[in-house]
DNA sequence: CTCACTGGGTCT
DNA sequence: AGACCCAGTGAG
């Protein structure tokens, strides 16, 4: 199974605007309704621990992915508060840009993730399969297998 | 000092 | 309500 997304600037920006500061949170925002659709596809909730300061809030963290055949972790992060689903993964946002697709493929184990830029020939292929519109949004997703 | 975690605040 | 953008802060 494979999710697939466009990636925006909050996705892969820096997170502030304020020249000289350092970058913040490398967050993937994924569409609530994308993880609704597929709840197995992340393992949510079931493979999520709530925080024992913070009731129901729900971390995943260190989830073991390749990125282009490269170890890496994600923390994944929920809480109730804010209607936010996070990836959180400074690889990532390292080698994506705005207007990149982001796939996502679900292995036994584990994750494996690229970053697919316009350049690549799979781009409109992997585009068309973002069949999904975001609330508030001109962000797409999408899962195929 | 740096970085990851948390969450304030705004827009649609 | 859900998505987006940005930033404070404590831990290491």
């Amino acid at each position: 199974m494979n999710f697939v997304m466009t990636l925006h600037q909050t996705d892969v920006g820096y997170g502030q605007t304020t020249p000289g500061t350092l970058p913040r949170s490398p967050e993937i925002f994924i569409p609530l309704a994308a993880r609704n659709a597929n709840q197995d596809f992340w393992g949510w909730p079931n493979e999520f621990s709530e925080d024992p300061e913070k009731a129901n809030k729900f971390d995943r963290l260190n989830v073991p992915a390749l990125l282009n055949g490269r170890p890496i972790s994600i923390n994944m992060m929920t809480w109730p508060d804010k209607s936010d689903f996070r990836l959180r993964c400074q690889d990532i946002r390292e080698v994506a840009s705005i207007g990149d697709i982001l796939l996502i493929t679900k292995t036994g184990s584990g994750y494996e993730v690229s970053v697919i830029n316009s350049t690549n020939t799979a781009y409109q292929g992997l585009l068309a399969s973002c069949s999904n519109p975001v609330h508030n949004s001109d962000k797409r997703w999408g899962y195929l297998n």
